[in-house]
DNA sequence: GTAGTTCATATAGCGTTGCTATAGGTGCTA
DNA sequence: TAGCACCTATAGCAACGCTATATGAACTAC
């Protein structure tokens, strides 16, 4: 139960924290922990990282350094916006794949102290989306797009993480990412065309269904079921027009 | 240099711990530091809250008390959408008034371990959502749409805070704001402009027939019935947007 | 080849942390 | 007055992050 080999006791050191800080459950790691999986004592990790602190930092930059590998893995799509939308799903499967380190990461938060990683990510985030600004698909200044979608994108894999693993949804993140997506992008310029209906009140919507019901996929309800529902249907547009 | 009065110890506990937390300025409170500003000893902290996080527990639900009545504070304005911002910026507000408290109650994050605040947090959000639907404002189910603003709202203010106070940029918050509103209403012109309106109006429908269903918790139809309606609406809503 | 210097690790222990086994005091009801 | 439930204090445990000090090993200087 310890790592041994041949490796040097700072490789060992920065081995065994990624390690028991990827299987620790949630629960803190303690230098003892660390010290004694890599088999030295802790004089030795003072002496290489200074504190515990320093320690994790190093395990946080070897792990971002697997993140940006992950970022720029694809080839650029020749489509920022779509690059954008992958190193987004890419930032949460990197979370969500090692939630400890992630929440040493991102999750580390300290009022007015910003880990040196966010803006990194940012950074990364800001390269990507000069390239959309530059062929004229941002309509708002690359940083600040950046730090908006980082800031949405860190919150859902947060939120995902503190879910239990079988009740996590990833529709919640698509659906915020195209929508940060969208909000930084100019396709939206096109908003101003005819909306139909605009407005659509529970009547209209009653309506619609009403119409959508009779029109298909009634075999999925048996006529008297579906008798009554339209009834229901017919009490709601009526009495909820407020 | 002790919270007296004639306060109970239970009283002077919660009082205390809030006061460290406020002024804590990032670093970590002690339950010795508590008891001795309370004026107890440790047993007296055990004796009530169980623990160290019993206590805090305790401390963020008078937080949430606070949070919960600046939510509410406002009058409806009867715009849903619009009362959904004021959610969002008066969550953001909240955040950057009391950094650590907040820290405690939306920052401490832990794999598979959801603090019970962020339910209660989307819960308040959904109801105000629910609303929005029922007028058929909504183009996603009020719960998800809840999920997805709330994550932005966190990761928006945790990013906040965690830059120093100076360099905080609000513009940040109204954009992701905004977006966020955007993506779920149905003020947008439909997505891409392919889409047909009739699917799109259905989803819209049975989103609003669905919150409309759930808030006139009516005796109109039996429970059995009532589920099934249910079940098929949400299969409609979900089948037209995947 | 020996002395000096530097780097790397170990022994042992400090101060603080969250928490508790145990006991004593206080006020109530009977 | 006896008993009981509630509340609080004394004292201390195990674990924590961290360090003063010492020892060994490797390299350089003469």
């Amino acid at each position: 139960m310890s790592i041994d080999g041949q490796l040097p006791p700072k490789a060992r050191l920065l081995r065994a924290a990624a390690e028991l800080l990827a299987n620790s459950g949630g629960s803190a790691v303690s230098t003892r922990q660390i010290t004694q999986l890599a088999g030295v004592t802790a004089p030795t990790l003072y002496h290489h990282f200074g504190d515990k602190e320093g320690l994790f930092d190093a395990v946080v930059a070897a792990g971002f350094d697997e993140y940006v590998a992950g970022e720029r893995d694809f080839a650029p799509s020749g489509q920022p916006l779509e690059d954008i939308r992958r190193m987004w799903d890419n930032h949460v499967q990197f979370g969500l794949k090692q939630p400890e380190l992630y929440l040493v990461m991102f999750g580390n938060i300290r009022p007015e102290s910003r880990p040196a990683i966010v803006a990194d990510a940012e950074a990364l985030m800001e390269e990507m989306l000069n390239k959309a600004a530059v062929s004229g698909q941002l309509n708002v200044p690359p940083r600040e797009a950046a730090r908006s979608i980082l800031a949405a994108n860190v919150g859902v894999t947060l939120m995902l993480i503190a879910e239990k693993a079988p009740e996590r949804n990833l529709e919640l993140s698509a659906m915020t990412r195209d929508a940060m997506v969208f909000a930084v992008s100019t396709e939206q310029a096109r908003n101003n065309g005819s909306v139909d209906s605009g407005e659509s009140s529970v009547v209209v919507a009653a309506i619609a269904l009403n119409a959508a019901l009779q029109a298909s996929h009634s075999d999925q309800l048996s006529s008297s079921e579906l008798k009554l529902f339209l009834e229901w249907l017919h009490r709601i547009s009526n009495s909820s027009t407020s």
